[in-house]
DNA sequence: CTGACTGCAAACCCTTTGCAGACCG
DNA sequence: CGGTCTGCAAAGGGTTTGCAGTCAG
């Protein structure tokens, strides 16, 4: 149930390597935190984080766990998963569909596709569990947020923003 | 921006039909709210709807709409959006991969596919924005959830769990 | 040594809940 | 009319932030 050896190793050379890039300084938290999301197959969240390394490490905070896991992210060392963490989105279209995300704005998107409605799933996938939905999800910048700077010609005004002056 | 009108209009009595059918009331506040979700294309999160709702009804409270999205959600007449919502997750899997979860116990797991890697993504997306990241995300029951009654052998003990116990 | 980092506690934001009055059926 | 719903206000849970002491480089 854990990610290989050999993996876990490459994973913390990138860490380190991309630490001494940035010029952050590299805690004895630092490395227990990431030690423990680079190995887990878990995708565990901040919580989940804090008390693996609490039992080794028991002055360890919450709060640093979230520091740390999200300048982890800035860095490049992990990914937060699912869409942007904000509030929970609701989806009229019952239909077979997939979705577009913005990474920056957040602007999620309908699109169909047959020939992606009918993608062959891995077997393997049959060991985790049953299969009810299968989405493509693509993640990239939208027109609106790809545009240089000048950004006034926001969508509608409302809806879409709300997430971009995310991090502390 | 929107949703044809004979598309609402089909999600409306569906709408009408289900509350029916479901014993519910069908208030004013309700038939605005869904309303709402069913005419955009944005995947509005409560607040949008709350904002766009009061507009033509000033009284509505924010946790009305809560109660009714969760409400549409319960009648299968919407769907919240992305993995459980709860705390946000992360991932130190650098490489292409795709993932499988759990819609019951948001246990996430990672899979790889070569198939799955080079699937083509639809022109049409193109218009909404830049394609940096595309993957499948499977959703069903893990196999544990999916365990009849007596769930003893929960997976580790540890991770997994924490997000049953959703729902007022 | 010194600025970056940590722990603590308090603040925040989104979401949920208990309660009494309002309204659908 | 009666039970379901709503609005209100306050509680909850996850996440963030200001501050003073601590530690990596």
């Amino acid at each position: 149930m854990d990610v290989g050896k050999t993996e876990v190793a490459r994973r913390l050379d990138a860490f380190k390597a991309a630490f001494k890039k940035a010029g952050v300084k590299l805690t004895h938290q630092r490395l227990e935190i990431f030690g423990e999301v680079a190995a887990s197959v878990e995708h565990p969240d901040a919580e989940m984080v804090f008390r693996a390394v609490q039992a080794r490490m028991p002055t360890v905070s919450l709060d640093t766990v979230y520091r740390t896991l999200w300048l982890l992210s800035e860095l490049r060392l992990i990914n937060p998963l699912g869409p942007r963490r904000e509030s929970v989105r609701f989806d009229a279209n019952l239909a077979k569909h997939h979705h577009y995300v913005c990474m920056q704005c957040g602007l999620t998107r309908d699109f169909e596709s047959l020939a992606l409605d009918t993608i062959r799933i891995p077997a393997a996938v049959k060991n985790l569990g049953s299969v009810v939905v299968m989405q493509v999800e693509v993640r990239g910048l939208c027109t609106n947020c790809a545009k240089p700077k000048t950004a006034k010609t926001r969508t509608k005004g409302t809806q879409q923003g709300r997430t971009e002056g995310r991090r502390r």
